[in-house]
DNA sequence: CGGCGGTGTTTAATATATTGGACATTGCAC
DNA sequence: GTGCAATGTCCAATATATTAAACACCGCCG
């Protein structure tokens, strides 16, 4: 084990933006609990900490592999001039994500009314994400990295890692986005 | 977790051939503890978990990311016409395991006494480990798998696996064997 | 047959993890 | 500034894991 279990369960809850109740309250324990783990003042059971860990989620098996230095994750911002235009018949699409590894998804469409947002909680699911701004500004979180996207300007991240779009705006948002529902299917291009 | 840490605690103790106890001391821990464990009446701590495990050993990462069903080992075994003659100069020599994947190692000369045998106890080591009978009879086993060999024949097999050497005869045995220093060298062909 | 050394299991006592609730601190709204 | 809702920490009570020692069982040898 290169890292105590105390430094990985506060790593990977902070990479989830989750504070000690939060998880706590998802993973069906007390923050108490989870405040001693990561002192490194307990050592867990197995079966609590795969409860702390389902609230995440996480297996235990990836608990105990993932590595510690992130991979210098690539910038999930592409530049204007990064989306080569590929245009369908009745809207316009453009390829956003070009050269990212392993990548199988395209397009929708979303509008965002002034001040509107994706909730609170910060959002997390199996699959990937992409998507672009076609009108107005709009503010994007992917883990701890955090940008005000304007016309033209995308975005390519893991949709398991938290994120929420917000409008912060005075004016109406639109944006172009995707997430793949079957995240094994293979490319279709 | 595809499996019970119980479930996975046994099948890691079997495959070593350790009783509850003989591991028990090895980790530091009384038998009891391994007992409980391996009846799932008990979850325990990473703690004692790790302990027990470095009696193996294992690592937790390992313990909770290996495979449940083997997958199907390749034998260990090599009749005798398999052995292509690579002789050397003033000791003749056999490429041992041809065909094997990712093998880096050459052989030693050993001989064993009537009734010699190396220990009671299993071995366990870092590396592979290769060997073929020259002269007289050796019994063999590896992990589960247990066998006489006769001059000309070998076996080749990952040196962690737990394996002893016997000679069960009444006359002098003779095979060539080698274990590699570093397995992590690139091969040398 | 009885005894010996091995196996895995069980139980009461002890050590440890976990809880529930309090505490101190911070940041934000009013 | 006060009030409020967060945050992480700490502590006594409780639940759980771990121990130490016994138990029953088995195969073997005298």
């Amino acid at each position: 084990m290169s890292l105590e279990v105390s430094t990985r369960l506060k790593l990977v809850r902070e990479k989830h933006a989750l504070s000690q109740r939060e998880l706590a309250k998802r993973a069906g324990v007390t923050n108490s609990t989870i405040s001693l783990i990561e002192q490194n003042r307990v050592s867990p059971s197995i079966s609590s900490l795969k409860k702390v860990l389902d609230g995440v989620p996480m297996s235990l098996a990836e608990f105990f592999t993932f590595d510690i230095e992130e991979p210098a994750r690539p910038s999930p911002f592409f530049e204007r001039e990064q989306m080569p235009d590929i245009g369908g018949e009745g809207v316009q699409l453009f390829l956003v994500g070009h050269g990212v590894q392993n990548r199988h998804i395209t397009m929708l469409r979303e509008i965002y009314e002034a001040g509107a947002d994706t909730g609170a909680e910060m959002l997390s699911h199996a699959g990937q994400e992409v998507g672009m701004v076609v009108r107005g500004e709009i503010e994007l979180t992917v883990a701890e990295q955090s940008r005000v996207l304007k016309p033209g300007e995308g975005y390519y991240f893991d949709s398991t890692l938290p994120h929420r779009f917000r409008n912060l705006s005075q004016q109406e948002a639109e944006i172009v986005s995707a997430s793949l529902v079957s995240p094994n299917a293979a490319p279709s291009f």
